[in-house]
Formats: C-alpha cells, structure tokens, sequence
DNA sequence: CTGTGTGCAAAGGGTTTGCAAGTAC
DNA sequence: GTACTTGCAAACCCTTTGCACACAG
C-alpha cells in the first residue's frame, strides 16, 4: 500500500506546472519552471511519487531522457493507459502527448504491462 | 557524406553477433558476446556508426538504455523503416523486434522522422 | 509527537569525447 | 603515407541514494 502524502508547497508548485503544460516535462524543465526553490533530488522524487500515486506518467524520449504528463483520466494507481503515442520535435524539443491510442496486437502468451511510444520528427508549429 | 570505412576484426565481430541475434543488444551484450578483445569506447562508436551507415538501428528502452538490432531490409542509410515495436521482457531483459508495424495518424504539419516503440511486460517465454 | 518531505552531498550507470598510437588500404 | 580505427582515461549527463534535519498532520 502506498504512503500517506501531505501537501506541501513544492508537491503543488510542480503538479500545477504539469496540469497547466500541454506538453510532458523533464525533471529539468519542472526545475526551470518551479517558482519555490527546490532541490533536484526533491524534485524527482515528488515526479515519481506522482508516477506511483497514478497522478502523471513517464514517457523516456529517444535520448533517454525522462518526461512526465499528468495522466488523462483513465490512470489509475499501477494501471496505466498511457498507450497513446508522443511526439517529440527536434526543433523545439517539445514531447507532446497526442490523443490517439497505438494498436497492439501481440502474439500470444506475451503479457503487456506497459508502452512507451515516442514518435520523433517536426512538429507543426515550427514547420 | 560518409566517411570511408574500414574493414577490421572487431567490426565484423559485432556485426557478426548482431546479426545472429534475434534481440536487440544493448552495448553491453555486444561487450560480453564480443571473443574479440574491445574497449567499450570502440563498441560504442561501432554501434553508431553502424546505425548511420543504416546498418542497425538503436531503440531505446523505457529505463533509457540503447539497444541495438540489424536493420531489416528497408532501412537505408539515413531513413530508417524501423516503426515497428519492440517488446521489453521484464523478466529475461531481451528486447525483441517484433514485425508488425505501428500505424501512426500524424495531424497535420507534423513530419514523422523516426520512431522508438517499446512495449514493456513479461514475454510468451517466460510465463 | 510521528512519519512524510526536503536539502545536501555523493555515488551510480550509461554515454561521449580528446588525444595519441595502431593499422587497413 | 594517409586517414580511418582503436585504447585509455576522463568527462558528462541524468538519475538515484543515504542521511540528518524540517515540518505537516
């Protein structure tokens, strides 16, 4: 079972940050954008708290580099949906979340837990 | 352009054990399969280059590590076909590439120039 | 008062680079 | 001989952890 969590400045100041962003951040856009001073390991651990509590989820771009998106709705706590596909743009280096969902069709016996799909290129305001 | 490349023993070594593999190998594996002694540096620089000459190509994992598996006959140097998904076994580590491709329905204005698909759970294998 | 939250400092792990020596062609 | 390759060593970047103190409930 999951800790007890109290609210605290910094948890508020970043999940305000992420509800109020149309694209996933990485930890070091939450730091850049966080008005309350925090440090860096605070920072990640509130981002994967909100990942454990179903609150965001992560998406690891094509460079490795972690990205977190409050979750749409259908998160629940260990039982994501975040199948839907993200676009990461070379130019502006946002990962946006799209809406749409990938079809998978696995073969059978595989057991499907999680999908982290990052589709990379330009995306259209910077076209 | 290219640079001219050369044929050595360490090359084809790696090249020869990614091609044997069905999985996609991370630098590591290749470092531990490789009979011929390599500096990890060398690996690398190997694996990335193979992936300009199009090669292989590199997809990375959910836990941000590259992974490295030979292309299959429609990648061509610089554009790669490599949009089908990968399968991440949480239990034997292997990240497999499967066939199918994704069908991605990019909104308009948005240029699709590669993708990293990476299904995480447990394989038909290991259940 | 209890236990979660935070800061500081340091380690960890994979990736990357500079430079000089080695070697394919 | 030229220029691509390799090894060594060190730097890099993001991520992660230990520990002691701060503070919400």
């Amino acid at each position: 079972m999951a800790l007890k969590r109290r609210n605290t400045e910094i948890k508020e100041g970043i999940l305000h940050i992420l509800t109020g962003s149309k694209a996933a951040l990485s930890q070091t856009d939450v730091e850049e954008q966080l008005n309350v001073p925090a440090d860096r390991a605070t920072i990640f651990r509130t981002l994967n708290r909100f990942v454990e509590d179903g609150i965001a989820h992560r998406i690891v771009s094509e460079e490795g580099k972690s990205y977190f998106a409050v979750c749409t709705g259908k998160c629940a706590s260990g039982h994501h949906h975040d199948a839907h596909y993200h676009f990461h743009c070379l130019e502006c280096r946002k990962m946006e979340c799209m809406k749409d969902e990938i079809q998978v069709k696995l073969p059978k016996g595989y057991k499907l837990m999680q999908a982290n799909v990052v589709l990379t290129g330009i995306c259209a305001a910077c076209r």
